[in-house]
DNA sequence: GCGCCGAATCGAAGCGCTTCGATCGGCCTC
DNA sequence: GAGGCCGATCGAAGCGCTTCGATTCGGCGC
């Protein structure tokens, strides 16, 4: 193994000066910064990162809490940890996967024997239990998704409730009157999704200030209980016009079904939905539809993690506002 | 942070035997590390993963190289990941997560560092560019996959060419003489996915030994051309009995497709499938399948990589045996 | 009773890096 | 021309751990 002696040796200066050549916290001149750079060319040097770690009390590692049981959104859940582990990249972080599966526990570990600088905390629901837990971890903490209760801790998300309005606004403005939202499994709901149920209040709260007539529905996947829950829509007797999807799963059936009972999209019917753009264009209908912006979540929770490293800082909540594409899925009534 | 020395003041004992407590790499008698654990738990040491790494010359973190952006199969790469990550735990190892896309100098980036002791890299295709750079990295390597040149790499999977025979196997035993094989897309074969070849050349070895007609049909995923090749398959003019697929993407479009042409699954037409079990079961025909063992084959590479850092030891090509699941997706003819 | 052995423990030397103070010229100022 | 200052560099003290002798001591064989 090649170390920092080596190098000094081989370009004739001494052991701090490649480590300043290296951090760039002294002033080196020109002419011997090129040597020390020639010299760790020509010997292949990389610094070891356990004596850097011990010597200047940060790792640069970050430790990143993912789902890897989730029965969601697999294609999201692997957005937001590309996107963080690039960002770290980035930021000349690494990344140290720990699981949800595995307890809150692990954050603590990795941060009491600082194999990590720092803690991102993915797929955080609404009465999430890990939060007090993470409350007492000894290092900066960002969280995506917001728990009720995120006193003294940093989260990031997308303002579910902001997307809720926006797309009964959208409705509301097509002329729609009566609207239905299409939610997520009853076992989401009752597990304080904080998610769901903020897009949830959006929903209402837009309808009622809008004066629409609007019912919700939570749906399970598979065929016949979307059949079911299109009857319950459908047959409610208030002559639905438009269709809020928060429900990624069921998206392709429920079109089919659509399809199958001759209902156009739409010219019958206008639906709206929030799901990742990937999924919105690849249905047999292209849809109206808010995303999820995961790349975007995953780099702020890295820049804030990055930023609360540098300087301590207050804990802080970020909202992403919903950004709507039209694609032609809704019309006016 | 507390550190090893104030454990050993605190129980009374040297540095030294601390550290033998920890590691049990010497004799100590039970009165003293009944002392120095009450004095751990007390204090609530815990080591320095950094000064560790740095005086062992090992950090006991394993680089694990995931494919993030991968059109395939995203719950089978979660399920390798899961597997690996809960394995290296249990072995106590923790995982650094490096990306594929990241490039295979990551590998050597985190091996020359130091910050892992082996790496696992997952998704290895047939001619996978990071073949080569792999060979050179200076740690234990294990691929997920095979390569055609695995010369001096350890790798683990599925026996993909006894998989491919064996449903044949299963196909012909049932009296079934005219088969096809439903493959993955164009694309997949171009790249010269590994598995995906092997499965192709076991389908069509046994084939030929039961002296069955046997045709090959690629297809794409989206509904058309799930429609298109059904034709391909069906108006050959080979009257095909039975239907080995390899194509996790399109099996839902396919039952349906076949239930469109009032083709019903097993009395018209046989089905057998190489994919994960829940999909297997959540479709709306249960298929008779073979699975990819990915918890197993992750549980695998942790330990095939482990033991190579225990001791040195020779590469080493595992290839696990198919497990055949029956679902009466398949009748005898 | 002496030497020897093994079990239990200690002390100290690193592991490879960062960082703080000190040093050393050269140059500017008055 | 002395004093002061600043940029560039060096030396050495750690960081918290592992590990290799060395040491101590009680018991054993003869």
């Amino acid at each position: 193994m090649i170390t920092i002696k080596e190098v000094a040796r081989h370009a004739g200066v001494s052991i701090s000066t490649v480590s300043y050549v290296l951090s760039g916290k002294r002033s080196i001149s020109e002419e011997t910064k090129r040597r020390v750079e020639q010299s760790i060319a020509a010997l292949g040097y990389h610094p070891n990162a356990g004596a850097r770690a011990l010597a200047s009390n940060r790792s640069r590692v970050l430790g990143l809490v993912v789902p890897l049981h989730s029965d969601q959104n697999l294609p999201v859940v692997m957005q937001f940890v590309s996107s963080i582990v690039a960002s770290a990249r980035d930021h000349d972080y690494d990344v140290l996967l720990l699981t949800k599966e595995a307890g809150p526990g692990e954050a603590h570990r990795v941060i009491a024997r600082s194999m990590a600088d720092a803690i991102i905390v993915m797929d955080v629901e609404s009465a999430d239990p890990r939060v007090p837990e993470l409350r007492t971890v000894d290092a900066p903490v960002v969280l995506l998704g917001m728990p009720d209760d995120h006193e003294g801790l940093s989260c990031v998300d997308l303002d579910f409730a902001a997307a809720g309005r926006r797309m009964v606004g959208h409705l509301a403005d097509l002329g729609h009157r009566s609207i239905a939202l299409i939610g997520s499994p009853p076992a989401v709901y009752e597990r304080g999704t904080s998610y769901a149920a903020r897009l949830l209040a959006g929903f209402q709260r837009e309808s009622t200030r809008r004066d629409l007539t609007a019912t919700v529905h939570s749906c399970a996947p598979g065929y016949d209980s979307v059949a079911a829950c299109l009857d319950d829509v459908l047959h409610a007797g208030h002559g639905i016009t438009g269709l809020v999807v928060h429900n990624e799963a069921v998206l392709g059936q429920l079109l089919l079904e659509l399809r199958r009972r001759s209902l156009d999209v739409p010219a019958d019917l206008s639906v709206i939905a929030l799901c990742p753009d990937d999924v919105a264009v690849s249905l047999p209908v292209r849809l109206t539809s808010i995303s999820v912006p995961a790349q975007e979540l995953g780099a702020i929770a890295v820049e804030m993690v990055v930023t609360r490293l540098a300087q301590d800082h207050a804990p802080e909540v970020r909202l992403l506002q919903p950004r709507l594409t039209e694609r032609g899925s809704t019309s006016a009534r």
